[in-house]
RNA sequence: GGGUGCUUAGCUCAGCUGGUAGAGCGUCGCCCUUACAAGGCGAAUGUCGGCGGUUCGAGCCCGUCAGCACCCA
């Protein structure tokens, strides 16, 4: 093996193997192992889609990594394992970036026309729909890639359908002239959970509408003047005393010259303004409803571009609202109508794919009724079916869905599920499965004879109407599949909190009504990855990091090349270009895939928040190296050698041998309750603290003399302690960390008795209660005591840790001068000790630095070797520090109501101070017999 | 306005049903000891945001104030 562990080399292998092999695949894993997958428990997870144009960002590589752990862990438990990957057609998104790479050879879409541009998006999705793949393939997630689906494949196409016809003929969809949000520049409805509101700054214009009798005006406060085109009514609030009198009558509408009412509505905020507000139904959500109740006209004055249109004056037809807006507002300044214009800070939604304003807007749209389905879900998320973890996410789960609006389900797009709605010439509604179908469903025969021409609606379906039925369309429903029967419900969906609503509240809603159950019976959230600064990654902040470059390195130049290239606001580059030199001066060192993911999982902790640190992924990089040099030292000492696999040979368990089995155990009762409540951050310290902290800071260490210098028996059981605690650990890593650990483990598993053609097939270690050795593990504790106390005096004293030292023990008690005798070999090795003397009572002892261990002291004489003033200073820091706890302990003992406390506490803390007592004289009267020298 | 979090070492974060405050990174010493210098050994560092309460005992429970973040309207 070469002395540094070099990932590159191992990684491509071994993903090629297991893919090639099938072992992401059940059926072979099941076959593989002999096994009838009937008698499996099934595990499921499915993937989160990425968008298929788009590339392996962060979180994706976080959520992977989590996934894959889940996966690979319950694979090796034994469980049916699925977990499924796709891709989602990300109808907006997707349509955007193919116009505009088609607007940079200036096409527009509809110079293509639909057909063809659906050829332009077809292209672009075989082209860059590997990307994530691939990349995915790199990091080694063991998905079933047989089982790969697209949102737009045809059966899910199919699904999507059903979906829609069903739900239509339940009543649960309507189509329906309404309000919704509007994107002027994509010419869709989207959704309200796409709208972003922004606080921005603007300004308030003070409007005099003179009223209709000429009695006077009144004073409107608005934020879009433009809107005033289509005004239907003003509306004052009923108690108002300043306006009431003026309810029923009405007002001129300048510039339009129209008598609009003056109406009294409790929505009109007394505070606001001028205590009026003009009425625009077309244009204003509140308004709309405004109108609603009291029967007013609704007058649309813009075009799906958002110009002005024909309902408007003539002096303003044709312009942008942007410019209709001067135009209206130095119109009334010309009439003198404008009373005072004030800076005002408004929300302003905008689309959250092109930033530009949305408009409220009157359109044909379809709409799911969400009530009945809200309802089902919220019952399966209180009920515990589905269960969030951490579970405090169900608030926010509850509260949107305890608010919900209908869903507007169509958007004006080419790229997508294309609505199955036909219509004739009147405008009559058909819904079916096809056209075929529509023609022969006898509900529509009494209206739609043979030859009635029908058109296609030309619109598709928001791209999470076909994502809410991911769980089970994947599995090839509507069709009662054998994958369907078998994974679902699936067990966990692993997604960020940002998409609560979007997805999992969706999932969860169609997956009831269709399926009668949830579609998974957890849902763990994660974090969302941001930069070292905490803030979110984007291309636009050109702080993005590409997961492949943590793995691969990348130099600086590469990096700044990379994030300034396509930008959106070019000049923001050079900006981005000195926080990255700043940021990475060096570029960044490669960690290799097990590393990154290692620190991904290490970061998973319960926060909403995952600062990400490169220099956290170096550190993991060299827990890679140091399990590496660890199974290098373990085969260097195993490899052609008796490692007591003949069970009729003689082989002896020492101490350390029986202590880091013990510890083993532990560690692996505890790794299974980290998986279990999804702590993946602890899962990673216990591992991490295993394998650095004890087994090779200590335990292989603890091997070396036994190896060197133990019985033929000693050494037979050391090197089999040593194979099988590798090989066990080995194991245990492999869900976090795939390749360092096969890669070691085909060298180990048959020194350790352990045959088959990969890690990932094997059992994941459980834990073993009666290898537990309590006795083994406090003479180890004692040992490490003893040891650390002679390495604080030679740290301490600057002592070359090549230096031998004599040592001398003061007040060892039986148990203390048994441990000495029966672990002296480990002691001198460790603790570079010659053999210790024990003093007899009363003997005297030479001038010494001193530690304790227990009751005992260890005696270092100083002749030569330390200097008076460094020993008292020592002992004077150690005495302080004694003295502190020890008043913090009086104080607690001494509290006269302690007696409250229950009584092996109070003994507990008795001990304690008595102890601290104990050795703070002992400290005292050392410190005391070195300074009188 | 409604909701949800957060505030612990220089930085990033753990801290279980209340019982002697922890880790990684960084910092400072001493070491190229034949698994590993991407390493070994040792060390330093805290008014657990402020105030009040409950309790024998509070980082943890309750109240309150301050600051920060996010979601919804």
């Amino acid at each position: 093996m070469d002395k540094t562990f070099d990932p590159k080399r191992i990684e491509a292998h071994w993903c090629e193997v297991w893919e090639k092999n099938g072992y992401y695949t059940p059926e072979t894993v099941a076959k593989l192992r002999g096994v009838d997958r009937a008698s499996l428990t099934p595990y499921c997870i499915m993937i989160p889609p990425p968008n298929v144009t788009g590339t392996l960002h962060m979180g994706h590589a976080f959520q992977h990594a989590v996934m894959d752990a889940l996966t690979r862990y319950h694979r090796m438990r034994g469980f049916d394992t699925l977990w499924l990957p796709g891709t989602d057609h990300a109808g907006i998104a997707t349509q955007m970036v193919v116009e505009r790479q088609l607007a940079a050879q200036g096409i527009k879409r509809t110079d293509l026309g639909r057909e063809k541009f659906l050829e332009k998006v077809w292209e672009w999705k075989e082209y860059s729909g590997n990307t994530i793949t691939m990349q995915m393939r790199r990091m080694g997630n063991s998905v079933d890639w047989t089982r790969e689906r697209f949102t737009m494949d045809e059966q899910l196409s199919r699904a999507v359908t059903e979906e829609f016809v069903r739900l239509y003929e339940q009543g649960l969809i309507y189509r329906g002239k309404r309000l919704v949000n509007w994107d002027p520049v994509l010419l869709t409805a989207i959704s309200d959970l796409e709208v972003e509101s922004r606080e921005e700054k603007g300004k308030l214009w003070y409007f005099r509408y003179p009223l209709a009798d000429g009695s006077g005006h009144l004073t409107v406060a608005t934020t879009r003047p433009e809107t005033m085109l289509g005004d239907t009514a003003v509306a004052v609030h009923p108690e108002d005393a300043r306006y009431r009198h003026l309810i029923g009558k009405a007002v001129r509408l300048p510039l339009c010259d129209r008598e609009i009412p003056i109406i009294g509505d409790d929505y009109v905020d007394r505070e606001f303004g001028t205590g009026v507000v003009k009425i625009t139904p077309a244009h204003d959500f509140n308004d709309y409803a405004v109108a609603a109740r009291h029967g007013l006209p609704l007058i649309n004055v813009f075009t799906p571009t958002a110009h002005i249109n024909d309902a408007a004056p003539p002096a303003y037809r044709g312009l942008d609202r942007f410019d209709a807006r001067t135009r209206v507002v130095e119109d009334m300044t010309r009439l003198g109508l404008v009373e005072k214009i004030e800076e005002h800070t408004l929300k302003v939604p905008r689309g959250d794919r092109t930033g530009v304003v949305i408009e409220p807007y009157l359109t044909d749209q379809w709409f799911v009724n969400m009530k009945g389905l809200a309802k089902q879900a919220l019952d399966a998320a209180h009920s515990g079916r589905m269960r969030f973890v951490p579970e405090n996410w169900i608030n926010t789960y509850r509260q949107w869905l305890d608010n919900i609006q209908d869903w507007c389900i169509s958007r004006n797009l080419w790229w997508g599920h294309r609505i199955p709605a036909w219509y004739d010439e009147a405008g009559n509604v058909y819904v079916g499965r096809s056209e075929a179908e529509v023609r022969t469903n006898p509900k529509y025969a009494g209206q739609l004879r043979p030859d009635t021409p029908l058109r296609q609606d030309e619109d598709t379906f928001d791209t999470w109407f076909s994502s809410a039925l991911w769980p089970f369309s994947t599995l090839g429903w509507p069709e009662q599949t054998e994958d369907l029967k078998r994974w679902y419900p699936t067990s966990v969906l692993v997604t960020g909190f940002d998409i609560i609503f979007f997805w999992v509240a969706r999932m969860a809603m169609m997956g009831l009504h269709f399926m009668g159950e949830v579609p998974f019976r957890e849902v763990y959230i994660t974090g969302l990855v941001r930069d070292a600064e905490g803030n979110k990654m984007s291309k636009s902040k050109g702080n993005i990091l590409d997961p492949l470059d943590l793995v691969d390195g990348i130099g600086l130049e590469d990096l700044v090349a990379k994030r300034t290239t396509g930008l959106m606001q070019p000049q923001m580059a050079a900006k981005i270009e000195q926080a990255t030199r700043r940021q990475f001066p060096n570029g960044i060192e490669p960690v290799g895939v097990d590393a990154l993911r290692f620190t991904f999982l290490a970061l998973a902790s319960t926060g909403r928040d995952i600062r990400f640190d490169a220099s956290r992924a170096a550190g993991y990089r060299n827990f890679c190296n140091k399990i590496w040099n660890a199974a290098r030292f373990v085969l260097m000492n195993t490899e052609g050698q008796d490692c007591g696999r003949d069970a009729a040979l003689p082989c002896e368990l020492s101490v350390a041998d029986r202590w880091i089995v013990s510890r083993l155990q532990k560690v692996e009762a505890e790794v299974a309750e980290h998986f279990k409540t999804y702590r993946f951050d602890l899962l990673a310290q216990t591992l991490y603290q295993f394998v650095w902290n004890e087994f090779c800071d200590w335990y292989l260490e603890l091997s070396k003399p036994a190896l060197q210098h133990g019985s033929a028996a000693a050494q037979r059981g050391t090197r089999r302690t040593l194979v099988r605690v590798l090989e066990t650990t080995l194991r245990l890593l492999h869900p976090l960390m795939p390749f360092i650990t096969e890669e070691i483990w085909q060298r180990v598993a048959p020194l350790a008795g352990k045959a088959g053609p990969s890690i990932m097939l094997q059992p994941y270690p459980q834990p073993e209660p009666d290898r537990i050795d309590e006795a083994a593990e406090a003479d180890i504790d004692w040992l490490k005591r003893f040891i650390l106390a002679v390495r604080q005096i030679r740290g301490e004293m600057d002592i070359a840790p090549g230096k031998t030292l004599p040592l001398l023990l003061q007040d060892a008690d039986a148990s203390d001068r048994e441990r000495v005798a029966r672990l002296l070999p480990s002691i001198q090795f460790l603790a570079r000790v010659e053999a210790p003397r024990v003093l007899a009572a009363g003997e005297a002892a030479p001038q010494s630095a001193t530690a304790l261990v227990g009751t005992m002291r260890l005696l270092v004489p100083m002749a030569g070797l330390i200097d008076k003033q460094a020993e008292l200073a020592r002992l004077s820091k150690q005495i302080a520090k004694l003295e502190s706890e020890l008043a913090k302990t009086t104080a607690r003992v001494e509290n006269p109501n302690f007696a409250k406390a229950p009584e092996h506490v109070q003994q507990q803390t008795r001990e304690l101070a008595a102890k601290q007592r104990q050795d703070l004289d002992a400290l005292r009267a050392q410190h005391a017999r070195i300074a009188a020298l």
